[in-house]
DNA sequence: GTTATTGCAAACAATTTGCACCCAC
DNA sequence: GTGGGTGCAAATTGTTTGCAATAAC
């Protein structure tokens, strides 16, 4: 575990007073590279120390009112977490599931604008296309 | 009941066959000017004819499938159902959960230059800005 | 007739909650 | 000591599935 948890804050935001249990939560997302489900992030927790399903729940849950955290529902309805600072723009097949990652983020000046606005403070914003990817299309896959 | 679910179905895309729950569920969909629960529409399916519960989730997930009803996950984890024709962009508070739709549409562009690609069939997009409201950020709420 | 669709009830699974215990300050 | 954080197990709840009855063609 090489990355001190301190430098996964942003400097930008009041720093919050984060347990050990979170901070150990905001690293082990930091080593996945991909988002990762409330159970597995229990699964991998436990191997380092004794925490309970639901304080991985609540941890996350503080995560993201911080905007530390993001959270989006995969196709089988479970909530996939990950840092903020990761990407959030995907195509999404409906017939198979399986989420793309874009490369582009065509809404950063919206999102710069918006947050000149007084009315709402932006942590984050999450981008997703549906449809079928090709192999769907072509009815290759169930 | 004033629109036909015939009038529903975009001319585009291949006509799907749809039994009458789906066509009914379509109507309903159109009728509600806001997206709606499973259950919600449930309840309201239930006034005009006998259908279960269970049926109407196959439906909306046929009807997802053929592109023609989107659906998001609320602060609650509930699953939202609406129309594709219907607006898809949010800022979302995560403390209060509230979800005040966009009237901008910024990924228009991004969107036909996907269709160009032939490694995607696009059907519709979700953008949603997530951070705290002003209530919520002067610590009001909850 | 054959096949897909349906309603109902039971099952499922992710998430939340109650509560006693423990730790930090 | 006091308040928040925690683990565990039970409860909750939206959604899915099994299956016999029904409708569609």
């Amino acid at each position: 575990m090489a990355v001190s948890s301190n430098d996964l804050l942003p400097k930008s935001r009041q720093t919050p007073r984060l347990t050990r249990h979170q901070q150990t939560v905001l690293e082990i997302l930091h080593q996945f590279s991909q988002p990762a489900s409330a159970q597995n992030l229990y699964a991998t927790l436990r191997q380092y120390q004794l925490i309970g399903l639901a304080t991985v729940y609540r941890s996350l849950e503080v995560l993201k009112l911080q905007g530390l955290v993001q959270s989006r529902i995969d196709a089988n309805g479970e909530a996939l977490y990950s840092l903020v600072e990761q990407d959030q723009h995907y195509l999404t097949c409906l017939k198979c599931g399986q989420s793309t990652p874009l490369d582009t983020c065509p809404v950063e000046n919206l999102e710069a604008q918006l947050r000149q606005s007084a009315a709402f403070t932006i942590y984050y914003h999450s981008l997703e296309f549906f449809g079928l990817c090709q192999p769907c299309t072509l009815g290759q896959k169930a």
